[in-house]
DNA sequence: TGCTCTCTAGGCCATTCGACCTATGGGTAA
DNA sequence: TTACCCATAGGTCGAATGGCCTAGAGAGCA
């Protein structure tokens, strides 16, 4: 039986030694490669032609997002295995619409892990327990427009409204209507609240 | 020369896996338990009295830092190397105080683990290139009152003052001047600041 | 050509927020 | 005892916030 090619794109070195000391214990599965960020990344799949890539979302000098967005642009049948640091994130959301096959937390088994290529491989999604489903209902239609999102980040930030005005180089009567929007859509009272709520759901990253 | 007996303590099934893999590399190291809770690790920990405890601090059933508290009272001499997810986090610091020995963040090399371990073993700190001391630089004594903890909890939370004054059962007069000394003291400007600060310096944890 | 969406912006208004002032009672340390 | 910190709370005030209304310009679509 052929072995199914594989290449892990981690920039955490334990998370790295993790996959491969699992993956390695399968007769079926073959690590081909291993790099530790996006571009590197890029550069071993162009080379390598793995069946199957196993993605951290958070990389340096590319993004797992990126990363995706790429190799569908160049390898539209790509299989790709998303590793999410946080359930629930809208991380996860994000990647499977963009064409990720899979998604697994962290905290996943290796038979999951196992599962989740094997079914890749076959052209299968991996999607455990429905949680894509409750996901997609816990977030009912957070989608803002280029404007809101940027808005968003700015009171993520910290900024007052004039602040954003400044950043934007926009009115602050306009900015008030873009986050009055931006509170409706997410179903918060106020700035505070949208800022915990998009950092809970991954639509901002701190770090 | 006889073997360094470790105990790991970490729910992450990948994350055990790459410490096991990473330490079984090592003649030096002998990991005699794994364990996947607070919980079981104190057991574990009090049968088998490891040389050294590789301690995650995010736990289910009980936390790191409850274990830490444990293990201290048991067993005054222990010796802990604390995993923390985010480098910048106040965890750090908290477990350092209360008496871990070492912290690596969790993409740390080999080589940095079994640095800390070894050191640990020998009674000694590990705290890599100064990071404890540009922590501690960088967040100035944001030491709140036990009042204002739960004010800024509260705020993280989302609440308005009206609504923490309801849940604390006190006026909102009061609650304004809790959180103008919570502003005060982070150097917020506003509490959607002092949220992000909270988050940011590990004060407050989401999920 | 209409219809809808987005971004822009103004006016008006009630609420909330945060700063600054004073003040009282309890606890603790010098 | 004096001094300091903490928690409580009241008053005032200005600024910030967010809701609701109207409205025009430009893009895209049926």
């Amino acid at each position: 039986m052929k072995q199914i090619r594989v290449l892990l794109i981690e920039d955490h070195f334990l998370a790295r030694m993790a996959l491969h000391s699992v993956l390695s214990g399968h007769a079926q599965i073959g690590i081909v490669g291993e790099a530790s960020d996006g571009e590197a990344g890029l550069t071993m799949y162009r080379q390598l032609l793995p069946d199957v890539v196993v993605l951290d979302l958070r990389l340096p000098r590319l993004s797992g997002f990126e990363v995706i967005a790429e190799l569908r642009k160049e390898f539209p049948r790509v299989r790709i295995v998303v590793l999410s640091n946080y359930q629930g994130s809208e991380d996860i959301y994000r990647a499977v619409r963009n064409g990720a096959m899979a998604y697994l937390t962290k905290d996943a088994s290796g038979e999951e892990l196992l599962n989740a290529i094997q079914n890749v491989n076959r052209g299968l999604r991996y999607l455990p327990h429905g949680a894509l489903d409750r996901l997609a209902e816990r977030m009912p239609s957070v989608d803002l427009t280029p404007r809101e999102s940027e808005v968003l980040a700015c009171i993520t930030q910290g900024r007052s409204n004039r602040e954003i005005a400044e950043v934007l180089h926009i009115a602050e009567k306009t900015v008030r209507i873009h986050v009055s929007s931006v509170l409706d859509k997410m179903g918060a009272r106020d700035r505070t609240q949208a800022t915990i709520y998009a950092l809970q759901r991954g639509l901002i990253h701190l770090d």
